[in-house]
RNA sequence: GGCCCCUUCGUCUAUCGGUUAGGACAAAAGAUUCUCAAUCUUUAAAGAGGGGUUCGACUCCCCUAGGGGCUACCA
């Protein structure tokens, strides 16, 4: 039988890494076992729903490199794909439900639903949840008051006594006792819309959907779903609930951990290939002895098997640290690329996709490239090569144990001695520039961080002769003289 | 509170009854070095606790503790 799987997502926010780890985890599900993987949007909460939170989610994922063999935007032989478009089935479902005895009208109405839960919450009753008030209203009186207008929800009939057993692919077999399912939960809402879990059952069977996996905080809903499932008298797909994705504090990843959604990352100029590769890795493994794995890789080496049942702690340490490993792997023209739309972002580097400009800035990559965590990182490392730096206070131009003089006088050394050099030869410019320093009684990096200071305005940066060389002999001086009046 | 899931270095993980419990990130030390990085070498670091089962348990079972999740006309 072929794998089908999905990720429903609902748009009520951009999405963030817990989906795109759910995502994710279906994906290489399906590409592993040769399935589809299916998109299907979840957009029955109107309060929450906003239109932008459709474009991010397929804009994440072309930004991911997902693809889906079917979905809204491409639709399929299941459609439609967005559950708004769907709703006329829900109802029609939910009646059936009625009719089959596994579900049934209610009345009670917010006020009523409030006072019970206070009660509930001053510890009157034992029961939590609905009381089942309108549970045994016979059918043909509830169904008189429906005909005569009055505002219903459908509620699923949970049994009363017994138990619900499934098995998670994962968490292996588990048992539930009816007790201890949430008591008849809402499934169609009084103003005609479905709740998940009802839009997502009937979804969910008509898609033909063979395997569900989602995160493990749907557990408690399962044995309900399976309930629902029974009344339908339709064969349930495979449930595997996957561990939750917590932050360092040990609770629910969220905004006070840092960046949660993709945008965020995206921004600060994570690739998704180091995004894709950690999250990858968050509860599940792959092969022994190696880390970094392209996409094309997890996707025939996932196996279910290999997935953990504990809950994992997002590192964004080492997040940053497959980051480096990728920009590591960029040739030079596919980093300058990257970059480019940070560099143009900054504002530092207004026509930077010029040719004379690119040029320059692809020749750069090399002195950068290492130094890079963050794409976003960049404007800052490269800004020295397109603007005049701003002259650094003197105390920055002094070697340590070194005062303002001979400060001075190596800067002036230096000046006279670059004219003589070819830039171009970087390993000859340098052997130079020690002699020169021997001469001084210096040590090499005495000699070069006034220089590195004037050139670069830090004494912090990508390599100094390299440097130099991109922004010519006339320019280096040009700094050399201006870092050597402020010296004095 | 009730119900459920989980438990190997600080973190992500390997181990599928017999190992000096391995790797990666982070940390520390060193090498290299024009700064910063990068790279290389090395070090420190773990089976929550208690009972069983077994010739033998990290691995299987039970209890306890701890962590997490759910408990809506949200998903």
């Amino acid at each position: 039988m072929e794998v089908r799987v999905r990720y429903a997502p609902s748009p009520t926010g951009n999405q963030h890494i817990g989906g795109v780890r759910t995502a994710l985890f279906n994906y290489l599900f399906a590409r592993s076992t040769g399935g589809k993987f299916i998109l299907r949007l979840e957009d029955t909460d109107r309060s929450r729903y906003a239109e932008e939170y459709v474009g991010n989610l397929y804009d994440t994922f072309k930004w991911l490199g997902f693809y889906w063999d079917e979905g809204p935007d491409i639709g399929g032989p299941s459609g439609p794909y967005i559950q708004s478009e769907r709703f006329d089935s829900y109802r029609e479902h939910a009646k059936r439900l009625i009719a089959a005895g596994g579900a049934y009208y209610c009345f009670c109405d917010e006020d009523r639903l409030a006072k019970m839960r206070a009660a509930q919450a001053e510890g009157k009753t034992e029961e939590q949840g609905y009381d089942r008030h309108c549970r045994n209203i016979p059918a043909a009186e509830a169904a008189a008051r429906v005909a005569s207008g009055e505002k219903a929800v459908i509620r699923l009939k949970i049994p009363l006594e017994g138990s619900t057993a499934f098995h998670d692919l994962l968490l292996g077999d588990i048992e539930w006792k009816n007790e201890d399912v949430s008591p008849d939960p809402v499934l169609l809402k009084s103003d005609g819309f479905p709740t998940y879990h009802l839009a997502n059952v009937v979804d969910d069977h008509l898609m033909r959907i063979t395997h569900v996996m989602r995160a493990q905080e749907w557990l408690p809903s399962a044995p309900m779903h399976m309930i629902m499932y029974a009344a339908f008298g339709w064969e349930p797909p495979l449930l595997c609930h996957l561990p939750m994705v917590l932050g360092q504090d040990g609770h629910k990843l969220s905004k006070r951990h840092g960046a949660t959604s993709v945008n965020e990352f995206r921004k600060a100029g994570y690739l998704p290939e180091a995004l894709i590769n950690y999250v990858a890795h968050l509860g599940c493994s792959y092969e022994d002895g190696r880390d970094l794995f392209p996409l094309a890789d997890l996707e025939k080496l996932f196996r279910v098997e290999r997935i953990n049942k504990a809950p994992a702690i997002f590192d964004y340490q080492k997040l940053e640290w497959y980051n480096g490993q990728y920009i590591r792997q960029k040739s030079d023209k596919e980093l300058c690329d990257l970059v480019m739309p940070h560099l143009l972002e900054s504002g530092l580097f207004a026509g930077a996709d010029g040719p004379g400009v690119r040029t320059l800035l692809e020749a750069a990559m090399p002195l950068v490239r290492e130094r890079l965590h963050f794409l976003a990182d960049a404007p800052a490392m490269l800004g020295y090569l397109i603007q005049e730096p701003p002259t650094a206070p003197p105390g920055e131009f002094i070697p340590k144990k070194l005062d303002a003089a001979r400060a001075a006088a190596m800067l002036d050394a230096a000046a006279a001695l670059l004219p003589k050099c070819d830039l171009g030869d970087v390993p000859a410019a340098e052997i130079l520039f020690r002699s020169e320093a021997e001469r001084l009684g210096a040590k090499l990096g005495d000699l070069l961080l006034p220089l590195r200071v004037a050139v670069t305005g830090s004494r912090v940066s990508p390599p100094l002769f390299e440097s130099m060389a991109l922004l010519g002999l006339r320019r280096c001086l040009e700094r050399i003289a201006r870092a050597r009046a402020v010296l004095g």
